[in-house]
DNA sequence: AGCCTGACCTAGG
DNA sequence: TCCTAGGCCAGGC
């Protein structure tokens, strides 16, 4: 039976959440790739919008973990101080670099849609 | 109500 | 291979 009817209710906003929060420690991915797990292939810029928004959601969002296809902290400036965003990564064991981070196809995660 | 912007990505020249 | 343009959905002015 296809998952999707059951979720498909939820908004945008609420798929990228719920993904972003099965990004496991130490582990990164990226805007379109979220994108393309809630159904949405190219509204990878409407993901960094939802997780500007995350912050307000009841349930905690790495957001840190969600990074640009590069591998780069895109989102860093909008993170509370300064390097907060990198803190966070490099605290889970993620070496970054001038907002770059190392081996960002080795931390790479690949987010799916909840068809568990 | 229309135009612009935004934590991005893919495709075409 | 680098550079430019367009698309994506929602929110702000």
């Amino acid at each position: 039976m296809t998952i999707q009817n059951d979720n498909n209710q939820e908004s945008f906003f609420e798929k990228v959440y719920e993904v972003a929060r099965q990004i496991p420690y130490g582990r990164v991915t990226s805007y379109g790739a979220i994108a393309r797990a809630v159904g949405a292939p190219g509204a990878a810029r409407m993901v960094g919008w939802a997780m500007n928004r995350a912050y307000e959601q009841k349930e905690y969002v790495p957001a840190h973990r969600v990074v640009n296809r590069k591998g780069l902290l895109t989102g860093k400036t909008h993170f509370p101080g300064e390097n907060t965003m990198q803190e966070l990564l490099e605290n889970e064991g993620i070496t970054v670099i001038n907002d770059q981070i190392q081996d960002f196809g080795k931390h790479f995660w690949e987010p799916r849609a909840q068809e568990d």
